[in-house]
DNA sequence: TCCATTATGTCAGCCCTGTTGACATATCTC
DNA sequence: GAGATATGTCAACAGGGCTGACATAATGGA
């Protein structure tokens, strides 16, 4: 039984001219290269009883310090339950820490503590030796070019594009 | 209460030259490009009530038609019953289907039906116009160095180093 | 032919992390 | 003082990882 390609694709493959169909390389590079991107902080994390989300919290709180909860969450992209879960345990548990903002007291600005910011550095090391090792294995000029296409793959805005431009990252 | 670092990293710093630390712009641009990247497909896999997990599943037997769970697992290195709760519910729906292997009769060969491989083509075709808007941003010669550098992030082994080389990959 | 091994399925339970919805509090601003 | 804003919290649920244990069928070698 022999299917039948939607007109649409159909056409999408004959006006591109080019192979069968579209960028399966790099659309299943990306899955190996973060699965194994993510992997090295995972077991590491795990000796802390901490998942990535802990890992992706003390990262940009260790990153900008003094971040708010609502730029954390405008960075993140998730509920504020969802955020609020883990960062719980990382204050508790002494990684971070909050006070008050000067301006506007609701506000709770975070800052990592040294425990936090050597975990924090500990994980950044472990990426960054990937990163290292794996352009060191490519041309020169790779990492700017690997960096442009990455930018590019991001939304400025949500995917709704209905949100303020995201913070500390316009380029 | 100022914090010193672990000997080892400030020798990293010294010795790296460069500089405070690590790749910080790498390991964001891949979180946020991977998490828009994702969030593509989602969407549309809601509307058939499946995940990213079924995602997986649907382009890898896609792509590679006849594939055995074995290999399907060693590809996307989940357990088995990851993936059987997974693949039954594709099965059921009718997006996925399996015959019995022509040499060894124990092995499932798996197959995208029609239907299957209609959704998996309109994935890719979601994506791939990500990576292709993203692309057309970039300067020429871009997409080999993103592809070179997404491969050489890869573990060609398991993290454990002692996994058979995953097929379908090897360069 | 019998048996160990292999490929796969399945049940049960747990964990992490995302979601929605509702409601509480403190603070700011007008 | 009143409404808007920043944040916290409780509860419930979903997706998709995991482990452990056990079942079945087919293979392949002794």
């Amino acid at each position: 039984m022999e299917m039948r390609l939607p007109d649409v694709l159909v056409q999408a493959d004959a006006a591109a001219g080019e192979p069968p169909l579209p960028e399966y390389d790099l659309i299943e590079l990306l899955f190996f290269a973060y699965r194994d991107f993510v992997g090295d902080a995972d077991r590491l994390l795990a000796d802390y009883g901490f998942g990535r989300a802990h890992h992706r919290v003390m990262h940009f709180v260790s990153r900008r310090p003094g971040l708010t909860i609502a730029e954390l969450l405008d960075l993140l992209r998730i509920t504020k339950q969802s955020l609020n879960r883990v960062l719980k345990e990382l204050i508790d548990t002494g990684f971070v820490e909050q006070r008050a903002g000067l301006s506007d007291r609701r506000q709770r600005l975070l800052f990592v503590s040294p425990r936090g910011r050597a975990l924090a550095l500990e994980l950044s090391e472990l990426q960054s030796a990937r990163i290292n090792r794996a352009l060191a294995r490519c041309e020169p000029g790779t990492r700017a070019a690997a960096a442009g296409f990455l930018a590019a793959m991001i939304d400025p805005m949500g995917p709704d594009g209905s949100r303020p431009p995201r913070r500390g990252l316009e380029r």
